[in-house]
RNA sequence: GUCCCCAUCGUCUAGAGGUUAGGACAUCGCCCUUUCAAGGCGGUAACACGGGUUCGAGUCCCGUUGGGGAUACCA
């Protein structure tokens, strides 16, 4: 299917603002946001709040937030769909005026009987159009006797014609739909009816949403068509599923963005990694940011399968993020993880360098920041199974003092320490690595980190000093607590 | 139940009738190295099944199975 699309797209993202923005949301809204990069235009962000019960600005407030953090930007809107009712109620009166639509005073009791009868007998339910050709003055009758009426659609008896990016030429016949409800019986519009109004005011060219509206759009389509505006193209994107192949829930760790980031996942991974689930590019390349992938989205690429949320290759291109950033841009994303970390009184020169030890080493901007906390403490803890080989020979205090006293006077650089220990280490006649280790475990309390030369030296003359004289300590009381501070 | 959609390594995917079925994550091994990462090199690993169509099918058609979605006066 080669789908050419040239000039200009109107596109629109309209999540209902019910919870935080789910990942499936964030992925829709970057095809949106990708598709107008890719031709121009104009993307607009719509809020569907019409249903207060589950609606608050804070959540509005909140996706807004999230969308903008993810690096999401959207030229038009937001607009709120609940300011549009009336609109919404209009329009549907124009449809009522042209016969398009009609009344039915058919109460929801009598039609959920009815349905459970059909679906009884093994079939679907459709509304059996009992009020589809009420005489004019009977409705009139009934109205003015106060009788609740919603407004229904015509429903179309030929088959319904649209095309999807995603899935080509769709036709569905016209027993998938019945003459669905555009108004209320209170008059407020249904989500049909406010959808397709909104789409033909906002003149919006493509319409890219999830796949759960695929069974909705044989409704939408035959409504365009009676407001005599253009049908827009669709593109109807395959739900992300879980693990378990199964939607997308909570149980397997986090879904919204707001999770993500609290973690210490990178916007820009966040959005490539997702922009990558569903689409390809087309060649090998997968680490690509939101311009190129502007630049080069192709709507014949996007996968008409579900996929399988990745957690792991998730973190892994966030560390391909960390690894590429310097820190000066890390740091504006590090503030919360600091501040959790207790370094908010840090010393940001300090900071920043061993930040910069151990950016390869982390996979989110938490683990990252947690990692350095060793450089800013007064004691490090030691663990005596990690200490077991260190505790077992009986000489290392004796080496470990006299490197503390060479160290004492060494100049505080890489190169300089190295020569330092690695003199020690002739002059007592041992091999460098018997005292590389255990000094890292002193300094840092683990067996992995960066260079051992790098580490002492951003660990500064003062602290090496002390956290050595503590692990010999520590060792020559065989590995027990200290009974008080010395 | 009914309608609709989907189906390549464990996972994300490339593949538009003829490929040793390619890449990435994960995994395993090796190299680098004072350690842990990062990086480099290599390995294991896939066309759900059955029928067609065709000289030839992962690619096209039908069916089966499996998964998902929709079946509201929710959005």
């Amino acid at each position: 299917m080669a789908t050419e699309l040239n000039g200009p797209v109107r596109v629109r993202f309209a999540p209902s603002p019910t919870g935080f923005l789910h990942l499936g949301g964030v992925r829709t809204a970057i095809y949106n946001e990708l598709l107008r990069l890719h031709c121009g235009g104009v993307f607009v962000l719509r809020i569907e709040d019409t249903d207060k019960a589950r609606s608050d600005e804070a959540m509005t407030r909140q996706i807004q937030d999230a969308l903008s953090w993810t690096g999401i930007c959207w030229d038009e809107g937001p607009f709120l769909q609940s300011e549009r009712l009336p609109r919404h109620a209009e329009r549907a009166a124009e449809l009522l005026a042209a016969d398009r639509a009609y009344r039915c005073f058919c109460t929801s009791e009598v039609l959920e009987a009815q349905r459970a009868e059909a679906q009884k007998q093994g079939g679907s339910f459709r509304y059996p159009r009992t009020c589809a050709h009420l005489a004019a003055d009977e409705i009139a009758r009934r109205v003015e006797a106060g009788e609740t009426f919603v407004v229904r659609f015509r429903a179309p008896d030929e088959n319904i014609l649209f095309f999807d990016l995603v899935r080509g030429d769709m036709e569905f016949p016209p027993e998938s739909i019945d003459d669905f409800i555009l108004l209320r019986s209170d008059g407020s519009p249904t989500y049909h009816m406010s959808v397709v109004c909104d789409d033909i005011d906002m003149a919006i060219s493509h319409v890219i949403r999830g796949e759960d509206h695929l069974s909705n759009t044989p409704k939408h389509v035959p409504l365009f068509l009676a407001f005599g505006a253009a049908v827009p193209t669709f593109a109807h994107l395959p739900l992300i599923l879980g693990p378990d192949k199964k939607r997308l829930s909570k149980r397997f760790g986090a879904t919204s963005v707001e999770e993500f980031r609290a973690e210490g996942i990178l916007p820009q991974a966040l959005y490539n990694y997702m922009a990558l689930l569903g689409w390809s590019p087309g060649e090998d390349r997968e680490i690509l940011s939101r311009d190129e992938m502007g630049r080069i989205f192709d709507v014949d690429r996007l996968n008409a399968s579900a996929a399988v949320f990745d957690r792991e290759k998730l973190l892994w291109m966030n560390g391909q993020y960390i690894l590429a950033s310097i820190v000066e841009e890390l740091l504006p994303h590090l503030g919360p993880f600091i501040h959790e970390a207790g370094l908010d009184g840090a010393d940001p020169a300090r900071l920043a360098t061993v930040l910069e030890l151990h950016r390869s080493r982390a996979r989110t901007l938490r683990e990252l920041v947690q990692s350095v906390i060793p450089y800013f403490r007064d004691e490090v803890p030691y663990d005596a199974e990690l200490c077991k080989k260190f505790l077992a020979d009986p000489e290392l205090p004796v080496h470990l003092a006299a490197l503390r006293d060479r160290l004492a006077e060494a100049e505080f650089e890489k190169d300089p320490l190295e020569a330092a220990l690695r003199a020690v280490a002739e002059e007592r006649a041992i091999k460098p690595s018997v005292l590389i280790h255990p000094v890292r475990m002193a300094l840092s309390g683990a067996t992995g980190g960066p260079p051992l030369f790098d580490l002492v030296a951003a660990m500064g003359k003062d602290e090496t000093s002390r956290h050595l004289g503590h692990f010999i300590a520590y060792l020559r009381r065989g590995g027990t607590l200290p009974e008080h501070q010395d």
